[in-house]
DNA sequence: AGCAACCAGTTGCAATATGCAATTGGTAGG
DNA sequence: CCTACCAATTGCATATTGCAACTGGTTGCT
């Protein structure tokens, strides 16, 4: 991949390792919609990013510390995919580049619900959020994949999403 | 370039807009260090970017509004590139990106004086820093290329990053 | 047991983007 | 007139992305 260190710059660095089109949104699927398996991420994503890309994502976060992988026992050859610490501490900054995209360039209204409601709860509802993400991601990481969440902030979040995605893969 | 709307997500579409390597290192140069002409920002950046780079990335902000060109009265073939009110209101992300950076990734120490100083400042300190970039880069764009601002949160951090480059730029 | 659907990827190949060095046409100052 | 500087541009090698098809394996159903 790259490993140029072009300089220590703290945001040169961050821009080495998240600066291309896709490792943010895949970490966007991963927090915003709960999608923890490569297929959810390979399909239910409306920029449908092809597979190839999709594993190179993936394995560039995993060697990098920001997700982590573990079989899904559920299924032998299922894997999981979770967010860590310093990924999930990436959250202020997706819903400041939402809050951004939403007020400078032409958004989908329909797609922008989920940014404007992390833009409405501020830093304390990204707070409590980011509490949730810890529970679901690092605390039970197992559990955490299918429905059983009773995390109220990622429930709202991710059901206006879903309904929405679905929405416009029927039409 | 890439006009490909893979989706209206406000996130996707600040990606898709700022998300590769070079654009926000020339929207941090011109905002924390004052690199307003083609030269500055080819030979006084810690990254060393190429001028064919360097002419695209500008060509591009150009094109979607995040800076404006002008000429150089000064010189006839000199141009001043500046911020404008949209690239302006990206200044608390790339503080919270290079607060990211700072805590997540192997800094280099001196490099990182500006985003510590950005970081402790928090968003008050943002808000008084874009009032001043307002005044330097829209109000009054010429003027503000030379020494003579007044701007205190600027002067305060370019002080010590010039500093620290040029003392980089000896050894 | 047999078969279709699903799983996480991989492969080959074309199209784009990046990186580097040299060069361009022009201006400024001495 | 000559050197230094200006904002780029050109040609060419390498790296990354994008697309479609395919792999080897598992699961659930009948």
């Amino acid at each position: 991949m790259e490993i140029d260190k072009r300089s220590g710059c703290p945001i040169n660095l961050s821009l080495e390792v998240l600066g291309d089109k896709w490792s943010l949104i895949v970490i966007r699927d991963m927090m915003f919609g709960n999608r923890r398996h490569f297929r959810d991420l390979l399909t239910h994503s409306e920029e449908r990013i092809a597979s190839n890309i999709l594993a190179a994502r993936l394995k560039h976060l995993l060697s990098i510390g920001l997700i982590t992988k573990r079989d899904d026992p559920s299924h032998s050859q299922k894997a999981i995919y979770s967010l860590t610490e310093p990924s999930i501490q990436l959250l202020p900054i997706l819903a400041m580049i939402g809050g951004w995209g939403r007020k400078h360039l032409p958004v989908t209204p329909e797609l922008s619900i989920r940014a404007e409601l992390l833009e409405d709860g501020g830093p304390i509802m990204w707070e409590e959020f980011m509490n949730e993400l810890r529970e679901i991601h690092i605390t039970n990481p197992i559990g955490g994949t299918n429905g059983q969440v009773a995390s109220s902030v990622l429930a709202r979040l991710t059901a206006a999403y879903i309904q929405t995605c679905e929405r416009m893969e029927e039409s």
